[in-house]
DNA sequence: CTGTTAGCGCGTTCAT
DNA sequence: ATGAACGCGCTAACAG
């Protein structure tokens, strides 16, 4: 593998000083034109291209952004980060990315790996177990010396700037409408209910239904996908049992889970019943029946993400701000 | 914002030299134990971390891997990012993503920054414009001073270390597998015409078909989703013309296109028509019907691809391996 | 206009 | 056992 040539050989090459070369690359009006030309041209010959570390060393700035996700599986986190990149770019920023797989050990190791001069602002993505766990102090630490904003999931501990969705406005919505469009009997699904973001589902959901006397509601939950499959299906075509007319998913996969049940067996969409839940918004816009769900707008979270900590680069401010994203429900064909 | 923590001042503070610290933060045998404990504890009361631009600016080393990928919305490409990034993780590496949304110039850039001594190597699926301009020129310049293994994408210009799958064969195995099962008519579809991988791939379907005489087929091709499902429903709706009992989905969205069309217009599965194609693996398993699907193993890609490089990495080879993945088809509800 | 020097934070001889 | 000094590659303040 060829050495990658640096100024100082240039400058030895060239017989000038290092500063000289330095300057010329810089474009500094310091320097004259002919010498300029003169090295731009065996710069430009060697393929000589500025050590991005020292730079970074001497300048003290990466212009990096570290960014930690859970997992690139969820489409909803993909889809935020994607955003966070393509916007980051737009203000001369790169991100490092680091997946955590919902662990906490990953977690920690991440934000101090990036915090060591790797980047000038973290945003994150907090892990599940971080949340079970109760263990914030890894982000205070880390945060007396390098700005963090997180996404998406919120705790009360984590005093930072952030940005996240009214999760609580979505499942009322989806209930209100369910309500509207004449619904009786809902069914809650998830997979999700080991999730923090679960649970605050569940609970918003079982509290709606319990104030609303002109709605009932179920609630399957079940960790793996099979068992849950089962129990939905196993639920939905009991006759015995009050009838189902609604169904509302509470993350992707019981969401995809509810459709293909009713796929399966045939059940009318909208006539017998109505789902609403959470989709990959691409793939949903291509497939028969289209689901209604809830628009969480990831293209805006990773914006808002990227804004927030650039903001915070700039001008080092105390007072933090807690961005929510208003949510909508967006009616395709699996409800009225 | 809190400053970071130096081993200068942690020398200042306790009165020895810097590069008693330094010795003491990692472990040297030439210090005491008193000293070092006395200086590890102040460090972790300051809570101090080496800087990581400094130390790989001095070790020349930074344990980063860069990943240059098209699109992480390609769910293929996302299986393959995480799996580098957990098999880098494995070695000890960290891995720095850039998109380049299928562009040359991001690509490029990509590549200049990377190069600069931010990462050991790189692994790189190239950009589709990069095959349609032919520009292959920064790929070879890069790879005079970094390590780069590219991945899902070949061209005979690009003569690095890579990973790929055998593309040709998923498609000839598609084919054989339909007329084994008795179809007699196949449509091939793809809205990745304009792509490189989509050319290949419609090409070896052509070809196949002219060959055998008990097969045969037609083509939709069509880059704009909305334009590709009203083709495809207009083909498979209209009864004046032979009858296709076969779809082949050239890529993820067709394939779910066709999926939703059979869906649609309720055509029986098997019995009337055929479904093999390309899928996002998760999303299938949990969806009905079940597509069956080719299996590109993105799993082993990214093994693969971070394996080649760190061993590339330690020993500085000259023959170059090209690795390619078998695929396989995997059949599920819409197919025999 | 060009060069000298210092220093970013760290690790590593080589002295002491 | 401890410290002084150098250098990784680069920029910038200061001299000339």
């Amino acid at each position: 593998m060829k050495k990658k040539i640096t100024i100082k050989e240039i400058a030895k090459i060239l017989m000038v000083s290092v500063s000289t070369v330095s300057k010329a690359m810089n474009d500094s009006p310091e320097i004259s034109e002919k010498t300029k030309k003169k090295v731009k041209e065996l710069a430009k010959f060697y393929g000589y291209v500025p050590n991005h570390i020292a730079v970074s060393l001497k300048n003290q700035s990466t212009f990096n952004i570290g960014v930690i996700i859970p997992d690139i599986q969820n489409s909803f986190l993909a889809e935020v980060l994607k955003n966070i990149e393509v916007h980051a770019k737009k203000n001369g920023y790169r991100i490092i990315t680091f997946f955590t797989g919902e662990k906490l050990k990953e977690e920690r190791e991440s934000l101090n790996i990036l915090s060591n001069g790797m980047v000038e602002g973290i945003i994150v993505c907090p892990s599940e177990e971080t949340f079970v766990e109760r263990q914030f102090e890894h982000f205070k630490n880390i945060a007396e010396t390098t700005p963090i904003v997180t996404f998406d999931r919120l705790h009360k501990e984590l005093n930072f700037n952030s940005v996240s969705v009214d999760d609580d406005q979505s499942i009322l919505k989806a209930c209100a409408h369910f309500q509207e469009t004449d619904a009786k009997n809902v069914l809650f699904v998830s997979s999700i209910g080991w999730l923090s973001v679960g649970k605050t589902r569940r609970r918003t959901f079982t509290s709606f239904i319990e104030s609303e006397s002109s709605l009932s509601g179920e609630t399957i939950e079940e960790h793996e996908l099979e068992d849950l499959r089962q129990k939905i299906e196993e639920r939905l075509t009991d006759s015995s049992q009050p009838k189902v007319d609604a169904i509302l998913g509470a993350d992707i996969e019981s969401t995809i889970i509810a459709n293909a049940i009713i796929a399966k067996n045939k059940l009318k969409l909208i006539d017998e019943i109505s789902l609403i839940g959470y989709v990959n918004k691409k793939h949903n816009e291509l497939q028969h029946p289209r689901v209604s769900y809830i628009n969480q707008f990831p293209e805006k979270v990773g914006e808002q993400a990227v804004e927030l900590l650039i903001k915070n680069l700039k001008e080092d401010q105390k007072k933090i701000t807690q961005e929510i994203i208003k949510t909508a429900i967006v009616v395709k064909d699996t409800s009225k």
